[in-house]
DNA sequence: TGGTTACTGAAGTAACGCCTTCAGTATCCC
DNA sequence: GGGATACTGAAGGCGTTACTTCAGTAACCA
């Protein structure tokens, strides 16, 4: 465990396009880091590296078997995220409540 | 109009500290360009361009009038990311379908 | 009208982040 | 054991991007 899981490391996490492209392959199936690298185009220590910040935002679970390291998706990171825009669209749907009942006392 | 509104889009742009806080404070109330920059600590040409980026992915809305540009938060860029960790959620659970089916059948 | 306020646009800088190379280590297989 | 495979770690290059300064323009106000 590195720390804590916040909507700001997830966000950091997915804000990257290669990132991104292993969350979604891993979402289908899960696959070592040789298998990843080699559609991406990138070399094996770049996976690496995505993976150190995927794992540290909880989008993505690894273990190591002999020498090959297995990754797989993890929703833990999505949890959070998904709290995070229920909670900002919760704040901004209570503006809209407010601002109706100032235009009903206005009549 | 800029373009089509992308999950990509999305996350790069809450990938960045200062555009999350420039999305939680128009959450809960719009604001001024100045406004917004005052408590930030930065310049009003950062908080413009940060704008520019936040109303590219469907998260702010911005109208002038007279010389103030007043800033709202928007839903449109939430609804997208919703739909994308709606669409990776299901296809990491239908995952655990198949797993079951096989355990299943494996005895 | 003249001064202040609020923003805009271009251009430069400095830091950050992605990716690479290279030199390991550990594991598997013959 | 020896060679191939799969990854790991440190260190550097380089492109992107966040922010700044400076020089505007437009609106408001006295």
């Amino acid at each position: 465990m590195k720390g804590k899981i916040t909507a700001a490391r997830v966000f950091h996490a997915l804000g990257d396009p290669t990132r991104r492209a292993i969350v979604e392959k891993l979402s289908k199936r899960p696959l070592s880091v040789s298998a990843l690298a080699g559609p991406l185009g990138i070399t094996l220590t770049a996976v690496v590296q995505h993976l150190q910040v995927l794992e540290e935002s909880g989008l993505v679970r690894t273990e190591k078997i002999g020498r090959v390291r297995t990754c797989r998706a993890e929703m833990t990171g999505l949890s959070v995220l998904e709290r995070w825009i229920a909670e900002h669209r919760s704040m901004w749907e209570r503006r809209f409540d407010r601002l109706g009942e100032l235009l009903d006392e206005a009549d």
